[in-house]
Parts: C-alpha cells; sequence; structure tokens
DNA sequence: CTGTTATTGGAAACCATTTTCATTATAAAA
DNA sequence: TTTTATAATGAAAATGGTTTCCAATAACAG
C-alpha cells in the first residue's frame, strides 16, 4: 500500500543498501519495484532461500510479480556479484547475499544431512583462508587454471539427528 | 557377446572387482546383467560421466537395459559408497567409482566454468588433508555435529579458456 | 527345476528452471 | 510533462534431468 514507488529523490537518500542501486543503474539496469523487493527481502532474511521462498515472501505485498521474475532477477543479482547461488544437493537452488548490510563476509557450509539444517561458519577460516591461498596458488601454477571461486561444504549429522538411527 | 552371464565359478574367481560382487551379494542385491555392464563401464572408463553417458557406454552391448535401470543402480552404489555422485553445477550429476581397480584415491575437483574441462587433484593433499581434518574436528565440536564427508571443488577458466574475451 | 520376489523397461509423471511472446513500465529525451 | 525506445514483465508452455508406476521378467535359494 506505500512505498511500493522507485525511490525519486537524489542519491544522498539511498541509504540502506546504495551499493546496490548504484550497480543496477550502472549496468544499464533499470530498477524496478520486483527487483527492489527481492532485495528487501533477501537483506532482511538471512541467506539460504530458495527461489520459490522468496516469491512467497514477495508475493503478500507485490502479488503481482511472478515466479519467473524472480528467477531472472536472481540471475543478474549472481551475475553481478551481489548473489551467491548455492547448491546443497537438494534439487533446488538457494541464494544469499554477497554481503549482507551489516557486513556478512565469505563463508562455508555445515549441511544436515538429515534435516537439512545450515550453518555458516566463518571459525577457522583464518587457517583455510591461509591454506587455500596457498592450494589455489599451487593448483593455478601447476595446471595454468585462473581461479576465481571455490565451494567448500562439509556434510553430516546435526546434533538432533546424530540421535536418530 | 559373451560373459554377459553371472560369474557361476567360487568366489576366488572374482578378480578384479571381488568387493563389488561382495557388497552386492551381502546386503541382499542381485547381480545382475545390467548391473555388472554398468560397474564395468564405471571401472573402464575414468570417473565423471553422467546417466546418460554410461547408457550410451553400456547401451551397444546391452540394448535391453534402460537408462532408468543406469538411475536405479547409481543410486544403490551410491548408497553402498561404492561410487561418488557429483555435481559440477551442470544441472545434471556425475558419477565417478570411489574406488578405481587400481586404487585411485579421494580428490577434489577443479571445474572450467567455460568448458566444464574438469580436473582430480591429488597435488596438495598432504596441507589440505591436515587442515581438514582439524577443520572438522574443530566444527564437530562447536557444532556438535557428526562431519562424514565434505565437497571442495575450485572454479576458474583453464588455460585454453582463459585466452578468450 | 520351481517359487518367491527383487529387478526391469517403457511410458508417464515430476518439478525446478527456462523460454516464448505479447504487454507494460522504466528512464532518457524532447 | 509528454514522448519514445526498449528493458522488463507475467502467464503459459517448453525443457530436461530424474522419479515413479506397473505389468512383465529374471535372479537365486531351496
Ligand atoms: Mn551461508
Ligand atoms: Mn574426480
Ligand atoms: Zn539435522
Ligand atoms: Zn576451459
Amino acid at each position: 500500500m506505500m512505498k511500493q514507488g522507485v525511490n525519486v529523490m537524489p542519491d544522498r537518500n539511498c541509504r540502506g543498501r546504495p551499493w546496490l542501486h548504484g550497480k543496477f543503474k550502472g549496468c544499464g539496469y533499470r530498477l524496478t519495484m520486483g527487483r527492489e523487493a527481492i532485495l528487501g527481502v533477501l537483506s532482511k532474511h538471512a541467506g539460504h532461500l530458495s527461489a520459490e521462498d522468496i516469491y512467497m515472501k514477495v508475493h503478500p505485498g507485490h502479488p503481482n510479480v511472478g515466479l519467473t521474475t524472480i528467477y531472472r532477477t536472481l540471475d543478474v543479482l549472481s551475475n553481478l556479484g551481489l548473489v551467491y547461488k548455492l547448491d546443497f544437493g537438494e534439487g533446488r537452488a538457494r541464494y544469499e547475499l554477497a554481503q549482507g548490510p551489516k557486513g556478512a563476509h565469505h563463508h562455508h557450509h555445515l549441511v544436515c544431512t538429515g534435516c537439512n539444517k545450515i550453518i555458516d561458519y566463518t571459525d577457522f577460516i583464518d587457517e583455510e583462508v591461509e591454506l587455500l591461498k596457498e592450494t589455489e596458488r599451487g593448483l593455478s601454477r601447476k595446471y595454468d587454471f585462473n581461479i576465481t571461486n571455490h565451494i567448500i561444504q562439509f556434510y553430516g549429522l546435526c546434533e538432533k539427528c546424530k540421535g536418530k538411527k
């Protein structure tokens, strides 16, 4: 019912997510109502949302935004590097903001194969980062590869699921 | 047109893949023609085969084995831990023998996002294994998780693809 | 061999994601 | 503000890997 229009005021009013606006405009993308709604959902809720999760959260306030637009927008965001597309082997992709407004950073995942619970972890990241850099350097040299990205996921059973047989 | 029947001789004759036979029988699975053919393809060709890849390799010798059986058998093998089901983000699963007959071991993957080339690497695995163990121990304790598995993949451009703009 | 039942092939179903295309809305120009 | 070019959209249909169904078949214990 309100705040559905594009923000018409000058740039200094872009508190909240200035970079998103900038990226969009700067790359020739139009900042639409649907896209703003999707960005809103992504920044409001902690990550790991599926396209349909996002659709269902956007829908109440924007019943005219279709699932197709969710997919298309996530694709754009993903290509812009603003969103990570994640695969936890469930047969559907999940998405999370590359950097939360309050500065969430790169992290890896712990996935429970029992209940699909997903834990973000940044612990041990110091040692990991060190070895990762070393490994990437070695692999790049050895295989003449230009490494841009990596996936590290640990699978197992969470404290609840490890009890059940 | 030969060796299509189940091996009727006693167990010492199971040269080649004794464990596979043993696992199958031991778990109550029947060792069928189709399953043997699939195992044959998996052990003959280096990993990273899709279900359809396998189907096409099995088909000439066994035109009566359907794609459905390929999927079902891969599922069984995967649950028995004899085969790894891999996902390189192509929208289809790929499979590789957990342990090749000549003793191929656990390894990680380097994936080219340009041409989908996949490189197995075991280099640097000493340091990786060390850190992995340490990380797993820490994560297990901190999150009360029972870690059974991990995925580590590096993405980038291979020497051929990094040239193209 | 025979009987039990795990396994099979083929067709249909499934289901997340993509494509198509006519319509609409954004943002720049006038 | 009005006009204009075209990026973006929604709905429906298509796609494509994987699963499910089910009647027919084959593995193998006895
Ligand atoms: Mn996360
Ligand atoms: Mn491999
Ligand atoms: Zn769990
Ligand atoms: Zn390549």
